[in-house]
DNA sequence: TAGACTTACGCCCTCTGCTGGTAGATC
DNA sequence: AGATCTACCAGCAGAGGGCGTAAGTCTA
């Protein structure tokens, strides 16, 4: 099952109830599929994606009381269908169902899936109804053996023998005949269900059998199914009629295995053991005991194990030493998962989907989630969902003043989508819908042929064509296109504290207000072709942000934080460290120093 | 039953890409 | 001087690597 999660029993496994078998051929085909002993199946796409194939109409059956069972996972891939098996568990007697609609797809009409209420804590159970037209052929090669168990511990599948042999075909079986024909599989159910007598010239005998579900090929994402010929002896209260039948050789099996395969129930979960002693270490687990107890820092442990892994915390106790560097770890398993990140690069776990392999099966689940698009962590204050708890953790440090004025104020004018008619009131929900049409569009001025990527310059350029100039000097009434412009006319010739760029040419003295300007200036002063005109007045500062102090261009995160806050206000791209004081180098001509103060007025809006 | 082994969860980090805002360069 | 384009930066999020630790399971 490697490289896909199986995540939710209610919706991935489902119990086999007569399922109909192909018979004469696969009994051919089970030969061929005993030379390696094992039957494979591949898993599967997600259940929900056939939700809307199920077929109605529920299964109105029970589910025998107590006990351990197989579930089987049912679904397709782009040829035919798979199946796959996992253990359940029930522990109750009178588990009602319900249905529930997914899994089947549309020609595998008849099967229907249902899950027992859950009330009472049952792992979830799900079975394929009855009316399947469908062959298991086409889906799972089976094997069997004589591995026979209780009732008491497994679920039982029961063939009802329904034509002359009793076989299973292979999962390649490409041969097989149609469904009609098959053998009837079903879960043998004590004291209620009537099995119909065998029709003429047919076997008339059950058989039971266990069905079985191991890992198989890792590489191929595929799980072995096994059944076991199994059978039993039937119960006093059972009719006659329905009772299977049972050799003396499988009778001292079952025995055994009853025996040897005994489960134990934690009354307050879900577990299930074959062990005693593995019930009584887990109900450790639910006893909040821990007497173990570390004196250095007085934290408690439930087991001395868990108490001395803890020890070497503190101590520095690293026994287990990577042989290829020089990193040396608490438990054996951190040293062989270091070595599989940097030694040996094994990733055992590997997704279906993609090439991504990873050392851990968690990484994978986490990967798996950027194809399936799950986001299980939401922000409790925001709309956001992430796919791991440490990028919604992250996200929450966007909770703070400044950005959740910015992000997360209700506006009642709402956001209007660029792209289509989507209306947002928090402009976080605006952003995180504009990304949507990310490289949908492309701009195109509608007047000549410019075209751009992004929408703000062909809003400054469409302006070009219309004339428009939104940018207004209150001082003046100038109009200017862009926002930038406006600013610059501002300080230019309505900011008294306002210190203008000047480029001086260092041969001549001339003064620039544009360096390019200057430069041109300065070649052909040096090759004496332009004459200087303002030599004895350069007496200004030159290029000024030169002079802003070298700190702020270190900036660690704390300083650069507080440096663009003024007043409150954060000041984007305008690092400048504030109230600092210092002079501002090429001022020292002048009459008064420029300072800190004076350039953080001239930014000041 | 203790200890080894396995599994699962969580934390933190880096790298990367995208976006909005801005300054500077170019025409 | 204005229009346009480009580069840079900060902030945020996606993806994945690496490790610490607790708890469950297995086995001698």
């Amino acid at each position: 099952m490697a490289g896909t999660e199986v995540s939710d029993p209610l919706e991935q496994f489902t119990k086999i109830k007569e399922l109909e078998m192909m018979p004469e051929k696969a009994s051919e085909e089970e030969e061929e599929k005993e030379k390696d002993g094992v039957c494979r199946v591949k898993e599967h796409p997600r259940p929900g994606e056939m939700e809307a194939e199920c077929t109605p109409g529920a299964l109105q059956t029970g589910i025998p009381g107590g006990g351990q069972g197989l579930a089987l996972a049912t679904t397709e891939d782009s040829e035919k269908h798979v199946l796959a098996l996992q253990a359940v568990h029930l522990s109750s007697d009178d588990v009602a169902l319900q249905e529930v609609g997914w899994l089947l797809p549309q020609h595998q009409a008849g099967m229907q899936a249902v899950v027992p209420q859950t009330g009472s804590g049952l792992q979830s159970l799900l079975w394929l109804g009855e009316g399947s037209q469908q062959s298991l052929h086409q889906c799972v090669a089976i094997h069997l053996h004589d591995e026979v168990y209780s009732l008491q511990e497994v679920e039982l599948m029961e063939f009802h023998v329904l034509e002359e042999h009793v076989a299973v075909a292979g999962e390649d079986s490409k041969s097989a005949a149609s469904p009609d024909e098959g053998v009837g599989l079903r879960k043998f159910e004590r004291g209620q269900e009537e099995i119909q007598p065998p029709a003429e010239g047919r076997v008339d005998e059950k058989q039971f059998f266990l069905v079985e579900a191991r890992p198989g090929d890792e590489r191929r994402n595929e799980i072995v199914l096994t059944i076991s010929n199994l059978n039993i002896e039937e119960p006093e209260d059972k009719p006659a009629s329905s009772q299977p039948h049972v050799g003396k050789d499988n009778s001292a099996k079952i025995q055994n295995k009853t025996q040897g395969k005994r489960s134990f129930h934690c009354d307050l979960c879900m577990f299930t053991s074959s062990r005693i002693s593995s019930l009584n270490r887990h109900m450790k687990t639910h006893s909040t005991e821990k007497p173990h107890i570390c004196h250095l820092c007085l934290k408690a442990f439930r087991t001395v194990t868990l108490l001395r892994n803890h020890l070497n915390t503190h101590t520095g106790t690293r026994p287990y030493k990577c042989g290829d560097c020089d990193m040396a770890f608490v438990t054996s398993g951190e040293l062989v998962r270091h070595r599989r990140y940097k030694h040996t690069h094994e990733k055992p776990f590997k997704c279906s989907m993609c090439k991504y392999a990873s050392v851990e099966a968690s990484k994978l689940k986490r990967h798996i989630r950027s194809h399936t698009g799950e986001r299980p962590f939401q922000c409790c204050l925001c709309s956001y969902a992430s796919k791991d708890t440490y990028k919604l953790k992250r996200h929450m440090r966007t909770h703070s003043g400044v950005h959740l004025r910015n992000l997360h104020t209700y506006r009642d004018t709402g956001l209007n989508c660029r792209y289509c008619s989507a209306v947002f009131h928090e402009r976080y929900d605006f952003i995180q819908h504009q990304k949507t049409h990310k490289n949908e569009k492309k701009f195109k001025c509608e007047y000549c042929s410019y075209a751009c990527k992004q929408e703000r310059h062909m809003t400054v350029h469409i302006r070009t064509h219309t004339g428009e100039k939104p940018f207004v000097c209150h001082s003046c009434n100038k109009c200017f296109r862009q926002k930038q412009l406006l600013n610059v006319h501002v300080k230019k010739h309505h900011n008294t504290n306002f210190i203008p760029t000047v480029y001086e040419c260092p041969k001549c003295g001339r003064a620039f207000s544009r360096w390019n300007n200057m430069q041109t200036h300065s070649k052909k002063c040096n090759s004496g072709q332009e004459k200087s005109t303002t030599s004895g007045k350069g007496k200004r500062m030159k290029k000024r942000k030169p002079a802003i102090p070298q700190e702020a261009d270190k900036r660690d995160e704390a300083a650069a934080e507080e440096a663009v806050l003024v007043n409150g206000e954060r000041y984007p791209g305008e690092v400048v460290p504030v109230g600092c004081g210092e002079t501002i180098v090429g001022s020292e001509d002048l009459e008064e120093d420029v300072t800190c103060e004076m350039i953080l007025n001239v930014l000041d809006k």
